[in-house]
DNA sequence: ACTAAAATGTATGCAGTGTCAACATTGTTG
DNA sequence: CAACAATGTTGACACTGCATACATTTTAGT
């Protein structure tokens, strides 16, 4: 039997939408449909959620607390390899959760103060990364560090955007054989490989 | 008058589709508004895209194409400013056309081997970029200056992405003084200093 | 414990959407 | 000039975001 209250509505929405966003990619989302999903009358998720965008920043925000899950490492003294293996971490949620990725990066929520929790849970995926860099750099100056570790988030969020493509493109026997495509693959071919080389740099600069 | 045929209408369903994509997001874009704008029923687009996605595509496609112009560079002999000059212009475009940036190199157009001109005009821009680079580098070995291509290109495509989160909280008070958005505000201030650092960096790897 | 208010749910309806099928007009070409 | 391809229109279907008005349940203050 069901009662009239759901009970817990809100996080199912959630889980709901995070699924079909991940699988469909956002623009397929409907809140109807995730009403359905609920066994829920079509307008219920607006006493949770104001508009669907806010469904978009709730979807966004759970995709920075994966990320920052994916990312984090738990340990005072980094080593080279455990930060090469984060970096490889978020390039891999990256892929793996591309629409996702998608709508964290993308320009589907528009303004991120109106969501606060977004705010939050992306600096704090940030932070994260800045954690690690610090834990094994020698560097004291402060600007210096947040200046490296934005540049290795740009980085690997580009690398994310550019290995997309070619699994895009992959079944392009043409690309495959010429043009970045073929760069990409090698590098994508031994990741960890190209990471180290490149982060190396970045970090020794 | 009218008459029964456009005579042009592909062309002006992709220029409407252009200008309210980068106004209001790829996802406020309407087959029937199009149609609207261009004074034609609401199914006449089906006869030049079989499908919205397609509209992205072109949409997609054209945007290739502006920041192919942007980024490329007429000359034999690139200086290290120009080629500094051409990054910064990579990064205004994608946060000037944050919209049409976004359906470039997001998942709305899901495959793009199946929207040849778009594979064509996406290569083209990534040519122009290895071209840039190796016309003042004496780099000879073509995989590493593909290499090395990809990774300037990650970076600048990584800042867009970075530099626009930055703008889209412009407003919180409190994220202006602390956190990464500080950093990223100071790297925004002195763009060229901060690409002229890194990229110098990456080349001389 | 009782009751007013807040929270959460439903029913109904409007205007707008992607896309399909059937049909109309025009341009092109053998 | 007749046949055909290209391009346009009409109408319809199922779906969408969201607003408004109403129902039920939980909660908090006395």
């Amino acid at each position: 039997m069901k009662s009239y209250h759901h009970g817990n509505l809100k996080e199912e929405l959630i889980k709901y939408a995070c699924t079909i966003c991940e699988r469909d990619g956002y623009t397929k989302l409907s809140i109807r449909s995730l009403a359905k999903e609920s066994n829920v009358s079509q307008t219920a998720p607006y006493r949770h959620f104001k508009t669907k965008e806010e469904v978009y920043a709730a979807v966004a925000a759970e995709g920075f607390n994966k990320l920052y899950k994916a990312v984090f490492v738990e340990s005072d003294k980094l080593t080279l390899k455990d930060f090469i293996q984060s970096s490889k971490n978020y390039i891999d949620f990256g892929l793996q959760n591309a629409n996702t990725y998608d709508l964290m990066f993308g320009t589907a929520v528009g303004d991120f103060s109106e969501h606060p929790e977004l705010v939050d849970t992306a600096n704090k995926t940030f932070e994260s990364l800045v954690l690690n860099l610090s834990s094994f750099l020698k560097e004291k100056d402060e600007d210096i560090l947040a200046g490296k570790s934005i540049t290795v988030w740009a980085l690997l969020h580009g690398m994310v955007g550019i290995l997309r493509k070619q699994s895009m493109t992959a079944d392009d026997a043409y690309a495959k054989e010429i043009g970045p495509m073929s760069t990409t693959r090698r590098i994508n071919s031994d990741l960890p490989a190209y990471l180290e080389r490149v982060l190396t740099g970045i970090i020794e600069s």
